[in-house]
DNA sequence: GCCCATCCTATTTTT
DNA sequence: TAGGATGGGC
């Protein structure tokens, strides 16, 4: 089986030419619903049939656990399980920690370096800006962490920051500082395994003289590793992704990466839409297929959704077009408040359902997460079940994060941060003091916080610390010994977790508690241990030996479990069965289809959302464009995925008014509404029977108290279109203001010819600056003259 | 060591 | 408006 040529023909033309292709560089923009996965797998399944290349060779990359185990999943299908086995299927992250686990050494980490998740990140950060004493009104931990963040992304060392103020230099020494305790804890945060992969694979090969072992040579061998590169959702991909992904495939240049330009919406968190839009410079030579057959949606929601993204002022052009029936009109809802809508939404819901539509058919989008509560309220009031994707995760629940520490802990028991956590869960007499003068103890003496501690109880280390407390140390210590010699020992993780719970302390705390809260946490911990084992047979399963270290790896990098929220007898199971609507952000939605979408919310200022920043209308993205009109292209593209997501029936509901952040704000129609092809679309007023296309007066906030009104037939809002600066790789900064940099001259009427040592940002930007004869001075941007 | 009150903040979210 | 985080008091 498995033969390309058996499956070809049900191909269409760009499709087979996309799946045929063998080597050398390919892009494929697939359009929504234009049956990329299939291409996807069925041209690794060609590889690997028909051209008999080995499947541990091929390295297929997606940005989402779930897309890696469903296309895991189709290629089984279609290959088989044993040569899909083979095949490396799976995110950055996930590949770059399987790879970095074999070479940790030439990366500096033992074979059980942990993973930090943004919870461990978080502590280690409030630890070291606490330590230093910084100002946290000034520079809290959160905005450092995504300072580095959104450094480390970009591939930018601790020694590459530039630095223009003494906030920078902070930064920078808490950056190298945080670095230099993830390095002691044996730990990695995310940026960081694709950093280590990454200085791996882009480090010149070694000179043939030199030392060859794999600190020289991890590098060559992961490049020699894969032949045929293929990127999923190649829009979202940033900066260290793309050079990883080039370093790659340097010798053989055989990347396939797939993408729609027209979806990409995670400019906010790193993606950089030029990837995909300058491949084919970057690949010279490279092959472009254009999937633009929609085999999804109704005509008419085609039309619609081309109808918003034709106006992007940005793409890479391409025609979707679809074979499928006109379909329904697209229907157009105004309602008076986000009551009203909800209200709608829960009636139409009924109806559809009375209509022999089921529920879990249905998905209810929205811009932001916080619209969801009272859209809940309404369906809650009707009985309706639902279930939000992406809301709380069930590996950030305190009980189950308890527990994980605590099995961490006895494969690394370098990692301060668990240690931390875990210290006084549950309650053991070990409190803050106590444990900052272990931290304060085992800085002073190089050691890590569990070796100090033991120490300490024993009396080698003096740290102030009373007998009662060292005692308690003590019996914590050998805790900590017993999980760690047990693990040693080779004991399988799943008794290792029990051994975990029950030498704790925390088992006998929670039956002892026996509130309801307790039991849900028992509960959690017991589905814990469960997938514990449904792991370890996995592993076995897989030929290869369970151990805590591959466990951890895999609930580290895996996200949300999505359980149904709200009411849960109804949710799941129960009367209702599991026909359960579906609420979720439109990015949440991405990469799904339902048969009918309603989307809510749109609104002028909260779909297109809009965030009223002056100094984002003067700073230049790499496009040209402003950075409020980067934003601005960026809410039109969401649009289009959120409309692209229906395949029959498209429901499109915005408010008169509404309360956000506690705010009352009037709403004018989206302008996404207004770009709709009118012959495609149908309002309807709430209460009213369907009354066809039809216009409304301009003044919506004027007619509120007679109901909404769509201001149909005026121009929307207009784009205004800027003089585009020079494309340049970075964003240019503001004109007034913190245009100066460090070092500059300058020159004030009073204190005569300076130099700039700190730039102070702000609505009113500051400058210090050294004047001779005046030493440091404090002074208003505008009152200063740069000099050449 | 735990609980309550007050303060603060507030797109989108993966790994 | 409301939830989470933090700090103070018992």
């Amino acid at each position: 089986m498995s033969n390309a040529d058996a499956v070809a023909d049900d191909l269409n033309e760009p499709q087979l030419e996309a799946v045929t292709h063998v080597d050398g560089p390919l892009l494929v923009f697939a359009g929504a619903g234009s049956g990329k996965t299939r291409v996807i797998t069925y041209r690794i399944a060609n590889l690997v049939a028909t051209h008999s290349v080995p499947p541990y060779r091929i390295l297929a990359v997606t940005f989402t656990n779930k897309a890696a185990g469903e296309m895991r999943e189709r290629l089984e299908r279609l290959l088989g399980p044993e040569l899909a086995r083979d095949l490396w299927v799976g995110t950055f992250h996930a590949t770059c920690a399987r790879l970095l686990r074999k070479h940790h050494q030439a990366a500096g980490l033992s074979p059980r370096f942990v993973i930090y998740d943004d919870a461990d990140q978080r502590s280690l950060m409030d630890r070291i800006v606490k330590e230093r004493d910084v100002d946290t009104d000034e520079l809290p931990a959160r905005t450092v962490l995504a300072r580095i963040h959104a450094l480390k992304q970009e591939a930018i060392a601790p020694d590459e920051v530039p630095r223009n103020s003494r906030r920078d230099d902070l930064v920078v020494s808490l950056y190298e500082e945080y670095d230099k305790r993830l390095r002691a804890a044996d730990a990695c945060d995310f940026d960081d395994l694709l950093l280590h992969v990454l200085r791996l694979v882009e480090r010149p090969d070694p000179p043939p003289h030199e030392r060859a072992d794999d600190r020289t040579l991890a590098g060559v061998s992961i490049r020699a590793l894969f032949r045929y590169v293929l990127v999923d959702e190649f829009q979202d991909t940033n900066a260290v992704q793309y050079r990883l992904v080039r370093a790659l495939v340097r010798a053989h240049g055989n990347l396939a990466v797939v993408g729609d330009d027209d979806q990409s919406i995670y400019r906010w968190r790193g993606a950089d839409v030029r990837n995909i839009r300058g491949f084919a410079k970057d690949f010279p030579g490279a092959r472009v297929v254009k999937l633009e057959q929609n085999y999804r949606s109704t005509a008419r929601i085609v039309r619609a959704a081309l109808a918003v993204i034709g106006k992007s002022r940005e793409r890479i052009a391409k025609e979707l077009w679809t074979a499928n029936d006109e379909g329904e009109l697209v229907e157009v809802r105004s309602a008076v408040d986000e009551r009203d809508e909800a209200q709608q939404v829960a009636a139409y819901v009924d109806a559809r359902q009375a209509e022999g539509v089921a529920r879990r058919d249905l998905a209810v989008l929205y811009r932001t997460n916080a619209q969801s509560r009272v859209l809940e309220e309404a369906l809650r009031a009707r009985r309706i079940p639902y279930r939000i994707v992406g809301g709380l995760r069930f590996f950030d629940r305190a009980e189950v994060k308890h527990l994980l520490a605590y099995l961490r802990l006895s494969a690394n028991p370098r990692s301060d941060v668990d240690l931390v956590r875990i210290v006084n869960v549950p309650a053991r007499g070990i409190g803050a003091t106590t444990v900052d003068r272990v931290q304060q103890a085992a800085r002073n003496h190089g050691l890590a916080s569990l070796e100090a501690m033991r120490e300490i109880a024993r009396g080698k280390i003096e740290a102030g610390v009373a007998a009662a407390a060292r005692k308690r140390l003590l019996a914590f210590v050998a805790i900590v010994d017993e999980l760690v010699s047990a693990e040693a020992a080779g004991h399988p993780p799943s008794e290792l977790a029990e051994l975990a719970l029950e030498r704790s302390g925390y088992a006998d705390h929670l039956r002892e508690d026996g509130s309801d809260e307790a039991q849900t946490r028992a509960q959690n911990l017991g589905e814990l241990v469960g997938s514990i084992r449904e792991y370890e047979q996995a592993a076995e399963a897989a030929g290869e030996r369970p151990s805590i270290t591959g466990f951890l790896e895999r609930t580290a990098l895996i996200s949300t479990v999505d359980e149904p929220r709200g009411q849960d007898p109804l949710a799941r199971g129960g009367a209702w069965g599991d026909d359960v609507l579906t609420l979720m952000s439109v990015h949440a939605a991405k990469g799904l289809e339902f048969r009918e979408v309603l989307i809510t919310g749109l609104e002028e200022e909260l779909f297109p959302f809009v965030r009223a920043r002056d100094e984002d209308d003067a700073l230049f993205g790499p496009s040209g464009l402003t950075r409020s009109e980067e934003s601005l292209e960026e809410e039109r593209r969401l649009a289009y995925v959120a409309i692209t997501r229906a395949r029959q029936r498209l429901l499109l509901l915005h408010a008169g008014h509404r309360t956000l952040f506690g705010q009352l704000r009037f709403g004018r129609p989206s302008r996404f509404l207004l770009d709709l092809p009118r012959a495609d679309v149908k309002l309807s007023l709430p209460g009213t029977a369907d009354v066809g296309p039809r216009s409304f007066s301009s003044r919506p906030e004027r007619d509120l108290d007679r109901g909404p009104r769509l201001a149909w037939p005026d121009a929307p809002p207009r784009e205004q279109p800027k003089a585009a600066r020079e494309p340049g790789e970075r964003y240019v900064e503001r004109d007034e203001g913190a245009d100066l940099r460090r070092g500059d001259r300058v020159r004030h009427k009073r204190f005569g010819v300076g130099r700039v040592i700190d730039v102070e940002e702000g609505a009113e930007p500051k400058i210090v600056a050294e004047f001779s004869g005046f030493g440091e001075m404090t002074i208003l941007r505008r009152f200063l003259e740069p000099l050449p």
